[in-house]
RNA sequence: GGAGAGGUGUCCGAGUGGUUGAAGGAACUGGUCUUGAAAACCAGCGUGCCAGCAAUGGUACCGUGGGUUCGAAUCCCACCCUCUCCGCCA
């Protein structure tokens, strides 16, 4: 979430950037809600003095409470008074309340502010084509679709999983289960190579650190406190709720990466604290209805390597270039065509200050399609999820937050096997996943 | 799921109704001492909100939410989490 400080100083700026958006967040009644909350709060304030400096009046000493001398005998008339304010206080506080939680959830919906050279948009249609890599692949036959070659091969069994499962389930089988499982392995060997990482630094003038990632494997589900705090919840369209808990499914292994720092302090030498996680992730797409029907491309539960990077807030935007920059290395080093796409103000999401998606080449469908997405959030996410650091002269303040796909794994098992089918359907296995693939009884 | 114990500041840990934002210790920061370091000693050291240019003042925070009271870390209720033992189980 934004500071209402800065809201309050900015409140023309955050009203235009609101609405290139399209996040029709009523600013002047949130403002007004302000107002109102902080007039009443400092008459509250103003009753707890007096009910702090009753009570004190009041109070008896260590010495006299064990009875040694003197007992003074409680003033009856103080008492009458402390009752007097309490009535106020609770008649106050009953006032206060709606107010205040009208004001909070105004303030959450407020997005963030996107940075000035995000491009203004109103659909995803205005997002920018920033640069196209490699050419899109050459056949001389028609490539199959995921959906064909899955079943040709009994790779894919949709029609088994809607019976147990339904819709946009699958049962995925065979070797590309086993490409699945060499892509985890590939970006893991590649996120712990500090040469690679330094490499990546270096190439993009980047001033930051050359730290490698750790792997991490977090929690499938997550609360709703931490969950609304980090502003990805989306009840609506994407998030699975179970009926008996307080819990809800990951959408992405970011979102229980996001929230682990929730209501800490972080000393400043241990930033960056760069993580790749991996996740089962999980989507309604109550939205999609009939959309990417066929295939892998859009299913209700996929696996997804995330990376998640905690930092100051003057690294941010380096960080958020060489999240970029790595996934630009993993997408070339798959052999994959893709385009890098800077998405305007209407597709970067609310947290989001910047965003671009890869978009990789499917034959069969001859287009580039969304595989990976690179979020900058500023310091708006640890706002609303209070994580801070501590910095070197004793100030603490808000770090900045990142996040980005390494791979998720339906789509970029879809692009690989479009990419690399032969003509009678088999599939080739990318060069660079090789050294994955050896089985021992071969 | 059953029984028990417990959740206090960066960490450990005291505190069972009033001068407690919270003892003591550690860590950290500054200083004294030292050729330098260590040790020792002295001092400082939480976060949010409101008001203020600031100094500062006010208020809230001892797992979360509610209640009792003039007054709650402390008493009551509900919930969450952790640990130990038992049961079940990948």
């Amino acid at each position: 979430m934004l500071d209402i400080q800065f809201i309050r100083d900015n409140a023309d700026l955050v009203k235009q950037k609101s609405k290139q958006k399209q996040e029709n967040v009523d600013i002047d009644r949130l403002l007004e809600l302000d107002n109102q909350r902080r007039g009443l709060l400092s008459q509250i304030e103003e009753l707890r003095q007096q009910r702090n400096e009753i009570s004190a009046s009041i109070s008896i000493s260590p010495s006299y409470a064990e009875g040694e001398e003197d007992r003074p005998i409680i003033d009856d008339e103080q008492v009458r008074k402390g009752r007097e304010v309490k009535e106020k206080l609770s008649n106050l506080e009953a006032e206060f309340e709606p107010v205040s939680k009208e004001f909070n959830q105004l303030l959450r919906a407020v997005p963030n502010v996107a940075l000035d050279d995000v491009p203004v948009g109103e659909t995803e249609n205005d997002n920018v084509v920033s640069k196209t890599v490699g050419e899109p692949t050459k056949f001389d036959f028609e490539p199959r679709s995921d959906a064909e070659l899955g079943n040709m091969f009994e790779y894919i069994d949709k029609d088994r999983a809607a019976k147990v499962a339904g819709a946009r389930f699958a049962y995925l089988k065979g070797d590309v289960v086993r490409i699945q499982f060499a892509i985890i392995q590939y970006v893991l060997d590649v996120l712990a190579n500090e040469k690679i990482i330094a490499q990546l630094v270096k190439d993009n003038n980047l001033d930051i650190s050359t730290k490698p990632f750790t792997p991490v494997l977090p929690p499938a589900m997550v609360k709703t406190r931490p969950y609304e705090a980090s502003g990805r919840l989306n009840a609506e369209e994407v998030t699975y709720k179970l009926a008996d808990d307080d819990l809800w499914l990951n959408a992405s292994a970011e979102h229980s990466l996001c929230t682990m720092y929730m209501d800490e302090i972080l000393d400043e030498a241990h930033l960056p604290i760069r993580y790749i996680g991996y996740s089962t992730s999980f989507r309604r797409e109550a939205g999609s209805y009939g959309k990417d029907t066929e295939g892998i491309f859009r299913m209700h539960q996929f696996d997804k390597l995330e990376m998640e990077v905690f930092s100051t807030p003057e690294t941010g935007l380096a960080e958020h270039k060489l999240l970029i920059a790595i996934q630009e290395y993993l997408v070339q080093k798959l052999g994959l065509p893709y385009q890098l796409i800077q998405k305007c103000t209407a597709d970067i999401g609310k947290p989001n200050a910047t965003g671009v998606d890869i978009n990789t080449w499917m034959p069969a469908q001859k287009a580039y399609r969304e595989t990976h997405t690179a979020d900058y959030m500023t310091d708006y996410q640890a706002r609303g999820l209070k994580t801070r650091v501590k910095r070197a002269d004793g100030q603490t303040e808000f770090v900045h937050t990142n996040d980005a796909t390494a791979f998720a794994l339906g789509r970029i098992l879809k692009a690989v096997m479009e990419n690399y089918q032969n003509e009678d359907g088999s599939i080739r296995v990318p060069e660079i996943l090789m050294p994955y693939v050896v089985r021992s009884d071969k």
